[in-house]
DNA sequence: AGATTTAATACGCATAGCGGATAAATACAA
DNA sequence: TTGTATTTATCCGCTATGCGTATTAAATCT
């Protein structure tokens, strides 16, 4: 049971503090004291505090000169050097690392185009911590200086205690990677979902910036679902994050009625490859092209490859409306590589949305479609990472990690 | 954006400590301030601000002499005359009405065997309106005594709003049934779903006590869905508290795929009644008696009406299980009338359940059926009143009720 | 140069929670 | 019976917080 004391208190409002300057870029202390609906006073005592700590910096000059009349506001900013973090991703295929600065600016990033999937647990920590250590490298900063790092994987993840329970990166259950890397590198290292990274990345810095609630869900390799709910990362009980590919989406009969038996990449790839077997497309699908050749051949009108796409998107549509009957978020996400973007794909997905959100919620929710970049995975964890960094005291987003009242600041901290 | 001050300090702690009192019955000062890590000043002061306010009381003597040795300590208690509240529970062919008192004790109940769906609101307003007033005068209280009201209904409520958008009960949409009523009974009444309440009830006196995350589905006439998560109510966006029967459990294709075309009590009944036509048991539906009748002939090997409980069961196993994959509860308490205690709806239900929870979640969910009684309601309505009542400050549960320091508490508040 | 206007801060106040000292109320022991 | 030990509850002083008012700072306008 959390007790409020004044350190709690100041920690609440110095949150809001910070979460005004992230969000409203170079702000005067009385915008901040509107938005916060603190008075100029406290703003003015908080804003010296984190000046004081170099949190933040004020802006020279060129201050917008609009106004005019009076003494003319200082604006304040994220102090970019105040602490520099490291987002990874892991994917089946791939690792992406990104070293950002505090205000989740890529300033370095590397991607290793390698085969993690089902290699044993440290073996995967021994080619993340080389990565990781080469990225920070490349952006010509110490280990030393780098204040968290958050990698994002696929799979139910439990946040808190820092394991994967269960990822198609890897054939172990109950990984402990977060503990594992933290000692190998000698940083804090959490780990959380992958897709729980990009809605937090997309919550700061992409289509749902401002928003509340909304969901996001990943087509890739594996299906992965992000809930932004009441402004906080939605998890289940004990920071599990689900699986969106265990959501049953048929009637169990016959081949399993799971989401990611319909409309991941991975089970759409098999479909088509089963389909077109004989047909001479066999070296496509070895060499990573699959997903290449189902679209061209569905855009060239192959009925079979066009079917495959809408069930997909259908059985997809069938789960994100159930979780629009739940969540009544006003947007929806939808992300991924290459499947993602196809018509053949997006239409049915979007018609069988249409049909099965319930009456009394139709068009509440908007459904977006969007290309991620390589990046924002990066931006995500740093975000991830940097929350906590900026303090926020109530997130259900992990644990306490006891550290100083300044959290894992480089630099002197006065 | 609420901005942290001492006041709402006070207000988190205060809580703390109401809810202390609350759950452990009579308490010493002490345990509070061991379950609260409050120090035991400032328990003592907030105490001293709650008896002075006479929303809680001394226990007279008869303290248990156990411990011995020192100074024994005085055990407190919430005062159960501190205020009254009214839940209301509105079915489609039942009112039910409790008085409560401030720990939520039933003091007077009430049921109007009434058919009310599709009655005009008015109608069902004036019911209501007369209903609460028979029963608070049965409790030889006058109106001014209460504090507070809630109405629980089936359906699609958005709490803050004091709206229904939509219901079994209502033929209209968008019925603004809190203002109504607290226009006519000139009281503060709130309304919610109907499962909600019994989700708080189960949480504060049931089956879930202490339980910070469970489900509660609710199988009656339609289908209810309460959900809490990490010790609060889970409401969608703007408050929209979900409708179960609304989740899609088979494709769309023929009838409808939604739960509550398969699981409620009105669509097996229905379904029953098809499959018996002719056979000479229409004046049992009339009456109805047809859920009677139904598990009468289930239980005498009827294959059809064991098959119609059997595929009503795997259907809302479908649904249940998707919830699990989604917030992971430990606990998922099943109860409705007479259709959920059936063995016949309940095991296919259980198997459902464990066939389709993905196996990373096998076992974390313990699914109880249970059997509501009337009062329970009551108690719910009273909790959901009551929690406001009690200070809670974060409540994501309604707005912000314009009230004063101590809230609507009868009696002279100093 | 002085008036005006707006931004930011200094000062004092009220309130919060907490720690140590103190009072209260009992059991135990001589 | 009286004194001591022990546990509970409160009193007093301390620090920290947010806020309101008055004050200073820094610009524009006249």
């Amino acid at each position: 049971m959390k007790t409020a004391d004044p350190e709690l208190m100041r920690a609440i409002n110095r949150f809001h503090v910070m979460d005004a300057i992230r969000r409203f870029g170079p702000i005067s202390r009385v915008e901040i004291s509107q938005f916060t609906e603190l008075s100029p006073t406290t703003v003015s005592a908080i804003t010296a505090a984190l000046l004081d700590d170099r949190l933040i910096i004020p802006i020279q000059e060129g201050a917008l000169r609009d106004a005019g009349r009076g003494r003319p506001r200082v604006m304040l900013r994220l102090n970019p050097e105040a602490a520099f973090v490291v987002g990874v991703k892991l994917a089946p295929d791939q690792i992406t690392v990104a070293t950002t600065n505090f205000c989740a600016d890529v300033l370095q990033s590397l991607t290793l185009p390698i085969r993690i999937d089902r290699q044993p647990a440290p073996v995967i920590a021994d080619l993340v911590e080389d990565g990781v250590r080469q990225c920070v490298s490349d952006a010509r900063l110490p280990m030393a200086k780098i204040a968290g790092i958050c990698v994002g994987l696929p799979g139910i993840v439990e946040r808190a205690a820092g394991v994967c329970r269960q990822s198609p990166i890897f054939s172990e259950r109950d990984v402990n990677f977060g503990a594992d890397l933290t000692k190998r590198l000698g940083v804090a290292v959490s780990i959380d979902s992958d897709v729980n990274l990009v809605t937090l990345a997309e919550h700061w810095f992409g289509q749902a910036r401002g928003l509340n609630d909304f969901l996001v869900v990943s087509v890739e390799h594996s299906l992965g679902l992000g809930i932004l709910h009441n402004g906080e990362l939605f998890r289940g009980a004990n920071g599990l994050s689900p699986d969106f590919g265990d959501v049953m989406v048929r009637p169990p009969g016959s081949g399993g009625g799971r989401l990611s038996a319909w409309a991941s990449e991975a089970s759409v790839l098999s479909e088509v490859e089963a389909a077109l077997r004989g047909s001479g497309h066999e070296a496509a699908f070895r060499d990573g092209r699959g997903m290449a050749l189902l679209l061209q051949l569905a855009a060239a009108g192959d009925q079979r490859c066009i079917g495959i796409l809408a069930s997909a998107g259908e059985a997809l549509g069938f789960a994100i409306a159930n979780l629009i009957t739940l969540f009544a978020p006003p947007k929806v996400i939808v992300a991924g590589r290459a499947m993602a973007a196809s018509a053949f794909f997006i239409g049915p997905l979007r018609e069988t949305i249409a049909a099965l959100v319930p009456a009394s919620l139709a068009d509440v929710a908007e459904i977006v479609v969007r290309e991620w970049s390589d990046g924002i995975w990066g931006r995500g964890a740093a975000a991830m990472t940097l929350r906590d960094l900026y303090g926020a005291p109530w997130g259900t987003t992990g644990p306490a990690p006891n550290r100083g009242p300044l959290g894992l600041i480089t630099g002197d901290s006065h």
